[in-house]
DNA sequence: TGACAGTAGGTGTTATAACATCTATCATCG
DNA sequence: CGATGATAGATGTTATAACACCTACTGTCA
């Protein structure tokens, strides 16, 4: 089935170039991919990107991290990381504190309550991520992984 | 260079699965393109959503498309088209009239001005697409599409 | 030691996304 | 016909994204 991406978009002529081809398929791909996962984390009050801070956090463990850190760490940018974690500290699954001897820092850590949240998702991550990809087996997502890593890295070029 | 990914979110343990590590590495790349897009698109004063909304009235010809037309046509789903054309046709590249025999169709067209602007920009995008996905090769952008095929696939079972 | 550049973070504002609800038109069928 | 359900589109509202600008703290060096 060559080409499958035209009839999802309901287009008939062919893209002009293969490039193109890849860069609309990578682009509905994640698009799916994201409003997927928004709508399994919805019951759960958090979205896409909240859920990645916490992931974050939760790995830097009691140390935390100042906001430059998790915003570098995001896998999406965010060009507003202060109101991100004002409203996670609203939610009550993240704690902010001016506590590093350089008081410009603000250090932003996991919350119990977080990491609880974060406990009940780990089960339904696991089976959103299995249902998407695991039909690809070992070899296919090794590849697809090899084939990203290496779009990503014409950023240097 | 195993899970470069890594590296790039400054992350130092690997994910516990490949299929999250293939989840977050499409995501990034994904988020990546669509930045560099739109800061390619942002001289010509349009978003990624709306060349995407232009490429699509171009392909429809002169007979147009209604808005759940458009909207089904998108890579990625707007839940707001009607105000997105509002928008296109504040900036004059789209036009709009109720001129179908069913009174409830809107009809959109890109205009003479909005065909103008997307000639201006078939040279940047495919510049753009060389960029990132030129150094694939033949076979491996064929590789990427079909895997990515195959993970859209999942949605039906 | 005090001016100054650099860094961390917050604030103000506008545009857009997201969601629910509403109106107008059409097709169906009693 | 006239009620009714379905479809196309618009509108109202809130939350968030995006961008520019501002404040606080630190280190450096004349």
């Amino acid at each position: 089935m060559p080409q499958q991406i035209l009839a999802e978009l309901k287009q008939t002529r062919p893209f002009s170039t293969l490039e193109e081809a890849a860069g609309v398929g990578l682009a509905r791909t994640a698009a799916i991919l994201e409003h997927s996962f928004s709508e399994a984390l919805r019951p759960h009050g958090i979205t896409p990107t909240q859920y990645n801070v916490l992931r974050i956090l939760r790995g830097a463990g009691p140390a935390g991290l100042c906001r430059n850190e998790v915003r570098d760490r995001l896998v999406a940018r965010v060009p507003d990381t202060t109101r991100l974690l004002d409203r996670m500290e609203d939610l009550g699954v993240v704690s902010r504190d001016r506590d590093n001897p350089d008081r410009r820092y603000v250090t932003a850590r996991i919350t119990p309550a977080g990491a609880k949240l974060l406990a009940e998702l780990d089960g339904p991550v696991l089976a959103f991520n299995r249902r998407w990809f695991g039909h690809l087996g070992e070899a296919g997502l090794a590849k697809l992984m090899e084939l990203l890593d290496e779009v990503r890295r014409a950023r240097e070029g």
